[in-house]
DNA sequence: AAACAAACCTGTGCGC
DNA sequence: TGCGCACAGGTTTGTT
């Protein structure tokens, strides 16, 4: 479910009203959200902490505790962080629960894709290996036509199948895939390596401007309300999308052609045949 | 290197 | 109303 502007959402949230906060208590339902390590773990890890820092790379939430340990949070497809007053009714599926004066940070997880842990920083290579290998993050590292062009260089792969994989570049998912192809111009099928000087920075130019007014947006919610921010507030960006979930619809850019919707990758892909090549 | 399918789970919406 | 199937924002793994 949730893309880079979802996870910066919750982020910004994580920011503004859980660091500088201790974790008084931690409890874990479903041992399948702490399955990388272990329920014992992740209390333990947690319990007694201080949040001092709320970081993001790619889909990736890593934030900083004081005791020198690191948490990494992933969402994956139906997770959700949501931050209500302790009392409160939990919703289903709050896998891990931890409580911080008068309130509790619930992770929220239909589909327990999701997942949580505790790891020692300076053994991230071994204990969250996959952090290190994710590409550049647009807004985190930023991204340069250059930077661009070398990683597309003698590439073969459909753009859109360059586009998803997060060790290319970080923190693009099957909606803004479509809607940064859509903006700079570009068929989701072309090759990776073909593209031009133009057109690399039309592809660099539409990944932050699509990337910049999503997060603006607080991120898109779709209409199965799976993604919500950690107040528990829908997104804005799915208002805005050009083709992602519009097949049909005219072309917002020509006006002339129907948006397309074509499976690819085992998961459906909108563009305009048109303006798109 | 890359394409594809399957796997991990649960919920929802649609056609009949 | 109920049933069965298709499909869903992600990522990994195994197979061609």
């Amino acid at each position: 479910m949730p893309e880079l502007p979802e996870v910066e959402t919750v982020r910004r949230g994580l920011e503004a009203r859980v660091v500088g906060r201790r974790i008084e208590r931690v409890e874990v339902g479903r041992e399948r959200t702490v399955r990388r390590t272990s329920r014992q773990a992740v209390i333990d890890g947690l319990t007694g902490t201080t949040v001092t820092a709320a970081a993001r790379r790619g889909k990736y939430l890593v934030c900083a505790l004081d005791s020198g340990d690191a948490v990494m949070i992933h969402l994956r497809m139906t997770g959700k962080l949501l931050l209500a007053p302790a009392g409160t009714p939990r919703p289903p599926h709050s896998h891990v629960v931890m409580t911080l004066d008068g309130e509790e940070l619930r992770f929220v997880d239909p589909r327990t894709f999701g997942e949580i842990v505790v790891f020692d920083p300076d053994r991230a290579d071994i204990e969250v290996p996959e952090l290190a290998r994710l590409g550049p993050d647009p807004v985190v590292d930023g991204l340069t036509s250059a930077v661009l062009r070398a990683r597309l260089a003698g590439r073969s792969r459909p753009l859109k199948a360059w586009l998803l994989d997060q060790q290319r570049v970080a923190g693009l998912g099957n909606i803004y895939t479509d809607e940064v192809l859509h903006a700079a111009r570009l068929r989701f099928d072309r090759p990776a390596g073909t593209l031009d000087a133009r057109r690399i920075r039309a592809m660099r130019q539409a990944i932050d401007d699509v990337l910049a007014a999503a997060i603006a947006a607080g991120g898109s919610t779709l209409t199965d309300n799976q993604y919500v921010g950690l107040s528990g507030e829908p997104g804005r960006y799915q208002y805005q999308h050009r083709v992602y979930g519009r097949a049909g619809a005219p072309c917002p850019r020509c006006r002339k052609a129907t948006i397309v919707r074509v499976p690819f990758a085992g998961r459906s892909t909108f563009f305009c045949p048109r303006c798109q090549r």
